[in-house]
DNA sequence: GTAATAGTGTCTCTAAGACACTATTGG
DNA sequence: CCAATAGTGTCTTAGAGACACTATTAC
């Protein structure tokens, strides 16, 4: 067989043979759960929310933009010098001034009129932000631009694009990732009360022991990924949420693996 | 609000202020399992295998091929008018002459440098072949250019561009899906026995109650997701693997849901 | 005291794990 | 009758589910 070098082999392509698409974006479905104050003394309410932002009329320039006042995903053109996830990295950067964030691809969008632009692939993801984060970012930015919604809100929007398509896949995903990984944990702080882990799971699950108070806190302690905070030896506890002590928790590095075939039914 | 039609925004529109990919690729790792017959009445050795195409050295027109004489992942370029899956499944009829195989993405490859001709996005999916469907294939295209491969195998070949990584993730996502899906079935005829799931079960997988038949032949029966065969109300058996009967069984239509809070530990 | 959160006590019942045992049949 | 596949019998123990009950503390 001949060898060729890449030189040579390059000379030859010519990629023009070939129909390149017209764009490359990374889009970021950006969720957080919202605590809602109920009372003092009481475990607040949670609500899973997600992060749009208003898509401007005019683009820098003073031309009208595509899509433009309609509610989209943030996102944007990926730069050939770097990845869809880093370039979601960059720009939930840019957006929420974090960085060390869950962020993981989804799916791609590339079905041609999906964007009148052209040729123009999406490649999704999902970005899970602690509501403390947030928080800290919106009073920063001016509120205008960029809101959180409820799903059922999110649904009722006029959204840009096929972002319909895409949020519904995100919250598929964010729940399937909540069943079988240790995803919660990244809606909660460092350290936590067992009433803070049943909130969040039930803003996205709905299985009966869940909320049944006496089941949950009965099998939770011994789930293995997470462990009672101890200070010097002695249970760390915390009457934020109630008049008497709850033990706090954190996670481990256990990574739980489930299997149909062995679950229960 | 102004209101503008798409048509004037589009006036306005110029993709060329953005840094347009060089390529869409679609990539299928393609996955069969193949039973190795060790004798009369014995149920087959069942054997992971990957399906790779060698490039070739030269183009159709006689020019040296980017990577020629590599084994690779077959795939090729998305036209605008498809997308990377409709891609994925057309090539792969191509390849196998068959359609109405499982399919499923589950990654993106957008590094820069990955593929020496530009920026090049592939699309990668992993496809599940029979292998009743598969051996059928193999007799009717010259066989020096597709080629099965144990995994073992497989990571020791000389692989052209990213496709390691690739292979790596497609296998990482089988062995996922195989667990919290009904995967499997992909696999496995439309009737069979126990022992071939065990057969199935265990290429990937390596639980030890999977091993232990007694272990296995009393659970596996009670799964809610398969089924005894019956013909007119009398159990179907057959002695294809044994001397003795053994009972066939087939997937129903149950979509089993695993979760890591009420799993075992 | 009352009300609320955050649990525990106790019972029942199912299922997992272990391992010995049976049923069937080709050679 | 031997060997091999394809199971079943039976015992023990762990854990799920149900529901009543307790502990703590702000007000």
């Amino acid at each position: 067989m001949e060898k060729y070098s890449s030189e040579e082999i390059l000379k030859h392509y010519d990629s023009s043979k070939y129909c390149t698409p017209d764009g490359y974006t990374s889009d970021i479905a950006v969720f957080t759960i919202i605590s809602e104050e109920i009372g003092p003394h009481k475990p607040p309410k949670k609500i899973l929310k997600l992060m749009l932002i208003k898509r401007a009329s005019l683009d820098q320039e003073g031309n009208p933009n595509m899509e433009g006042g309609k509610w989209a995903l943030p996102g944007g053109f990926v730069q050939p010098d770097e990845t869809a996830y880093v370039a979601a990295l960059r720009e939930l950067e840019e957006e929420t001034g974090v960085n060390d964030l869950k962020i993981k691809h989804f799916g791609v969008y590339d079905k041609m009129g999906r964007d009148q632009r052209g040729w123009i692939i999406s490649n999704a993801h999902y970005a899970i932000v602690p509501e403390n984060v947030l928080a800290q970012r919106r009073a920063a930015d001016d509120a205008a631009e960029v809101e959180l919604f409820d799903m059922d809100e999110v649904f009722r929007l006029d959204l840009a694009f096929d972002h319909r398509k895409i949020i519904e896949d995100a919250l598929w995903y964010i729940r399937k990732d909540m069943s079988i990984t240790t995803l919660a944990k990244n809606f909660l702080a460092e350290e936590f009360v067992l009433s803070d882990l049943q909130g969040v799971l039930m803003t996205v699950l709905d299985e009966p022991w869940i909320k049944l108070d006496a089941q949950f806190f009965r099998k939770a302690p011994s789930l293995p990924f997470i462990e009672k905070v101890t200070v010097n030896g002695d249970l760390k506890k915390t009457n934020r949420w109630s008049k008497g002590n709850a033990q706090l928790y954190r996670f481990n590095d256990y990574e739980p693996f489930v299997s149909i075939y062995n679950a229960k039914y």
